[in-house]
RNA sequence: GGGGUCGUGGUGUAGCUGGUCCAACACGCUGGCCUGUCACGCCGGAGACCACGGGUUCAAAUCCCGUCGAUCCCGCCA
């Protein structure tokens, strides 16, 4: 038995032309005109379309209400070429199901919604329903849901990783501590350390889920939580059979937008990305010295690229190579955590690599190590001790194939194609420093 | 953690080299007009002690100090 037996969504009325129908949903808009005619726009989840009240009775059953209430309609579907999309309902009859009288906190039913953000996500349960907000975050789902269409067709198996832990994992700094029973445990500020434990289980796993980072930032392009859509892999050659994998999973997922969001591309005036077969790669000190040489800027003795120069390389790999991706590879050990793999041929460099979309770090990806006697010199010349990571550890003694894997920061991906100018604008309740509400 | 900018009706802004501001415009709300509107249009109305506290001055939304709040940049990361 169907969900909506009786209901008929707006986009489904050119197939019940004539017919006398029931629908159901929020009025968008209300519209009165001179002698008590009424056009009403009702949304639903499939979108908008437009009631037209003429009788008396019906425009009084709806008086006083403001938009937002939630009505149940029956009315008669007319094809007019003059409605927008190219039907409409008259002769309805209403039956409120929840009135709104009071008005929203600020207007949701324009085309460009006139709050600050954080006026927005003060009210984010109401402004959320503006249907260009509702397009952001359909297409995060999609691009989730395309995450583990490519990967499910590659042989990974999805898991769920815990999110309390009870070890502070990677640096240690940047974790929440939580109270756990009268123990000390931290929210998982990534699934690293079970994501590649599961590849000595499954060989290939993929997650999805939040990760929570405490660091202390304020920008537009940082969260203190967000979602990881991970990936590792065993049995592969170096990371750049991560790279691999990684461009068939962007392709991937873009090719799933074209085909699934093709009504909110085009509502957000979404330019798909220029994506080549093989995304352009750099090494790092190469993107180093192209910096100096063509920005006149010397950062080739830093161990980490700045902003400004993911932005000023975003625009090269662009004109250049007509890609809005960009590996840069090889990003020095000493600023990669250690179970980073070293390039064997150049071991103070990495066999890692972050990938730029549109010149803003998008991914960060690399070959891990894979032999537990590495895992204790690695350990060791960082200071840390063995006992801290001991049950990871012995995934290695009882071994481990060559493995590495990727970590999308989903929220990102979606600023960057969607164009948003805030990081917060790709989350439906985004938490920062200052927020922690709604 | 360091630095910059901002705070004016429910929302977004103008005013801010002090007086003509008991604060203007747009959206929203509201009373009225219009039988094809769809960011409609037209005529009215309500709604702000100009973030808060102190100071300078004959006079402060406007200048100064402090507090709080917001925002952006850097560091760091995805």
């Amino acid at each position: 038995m169907e969900v909506d037996m009786e209901r008929v969504l707006s986009s489904e009325l050119s197939s019940h032309t004539g017919e006398r129908i029931m629908m159901s949903g929020w009025m968008h808009r209300i519209r009165k005109l001179g002698s008590g005619m009424v056009f009403v726009h009702l949304r639903d989840r499939s979108g908008i379309c437009q009631i037209v009240v003429e009788a008396p009775e019906a425009v009084a059953s709806i008086d006083g209400l403001l938009v937002e209430s939630v009505i149940q309609v029956e009315g008669t579907v007319v094809a007019e070429p003059q409605a927008a999309g190219g039907y409409e309902v008259h002769d309805p009859s209403f039956t409120v199901l929840s009135p709104v009288t009071e008005a929203l906190p600020f207007p949701i039913n324009k085309p460009v919604i006139n709050a600050h953000l954080d006026t927005f996500l003060d009210h984010a349960m109401v402004g959320l329903r503006a249907p260009s907000k509702q397009a952001i975050f359909k297409l995060s789902a999609a691009a989730a849901h395309g995450f583990r269409e490519v990967l499910d067709s590659k042989g990974f198996t999805e898991v769920a990783t815990p999110k309390i832990i009870g070890s502070a994992s990677e640096s240690g700094a940047n974790v929440f501590a939580i109270e756990y029973f009268g123990k000390q445990a931290y929210l998982a500020q990534s699934p690293q350390f079970y994501k590649q434990m599961m590849v000595g289980i499954f060989e290939r796993v993929y997650e999805v889920a939040p990760v929570f980072r405490a660091e202390p930032h304020q920008t537009i392009r940082h969260l203190n939580e967000y979602v990881s859509m991970d990936a590792e892999m065993g049995f592969i050659k170096d990371q750049t059979t991560v790279m691999a994998l990684l461009t068939d999973v962007i392709r991937g997922i873009l090719s799933y937008l074209t085909a699934h969001c093709a009504k909110e591309l085009e509502l957000l005036k979404v330019a798909m990305p220029l994506t080549p077969e093989t995304f352009p790669r750099v090494y790092f000190p190469d993107a180093q010295q192209w910096i100096f040489e063509h920005h006149g800027e010397d950062c080739r003795a830093e161990p980490d690229l700045a902003p400004q120069h993911e932005k000023w390389l975003g625009e090269w790999a662009n004109e250049t190579f007509q890609s809005d991706f960009l590996f840069v590879t090889g990003y020095p050990m000493v600023k990669r955590p250690f179970y980073t793999a070293p390039n064997p041929d150049d071991p103070k460099y990495s066999n890692s690599f972050d990938l730029l979309f549109r010149g803003t770090e998008l991914v960060t990806g690399g070959q891990r190590l894979n032999k537990f006697e590495d895992y204790a010199r690695a350990l060791e010349s960082r200071g840390m001790t063995q006992e801290a990571v001991a049950a990871y550890l012995e995934t290695f003694r009882f071994g481990m194939p060559p493995h590495g894997g990727f970590a999308i920061g989903l929220e990102r991906f979606i600023m960057q194609l969607t164009g948003l100018t805030n990081l917060r604008e790709a989350a439906l309740f985004p938490r920062d420093m200052e927020r922690l509400q709604p």
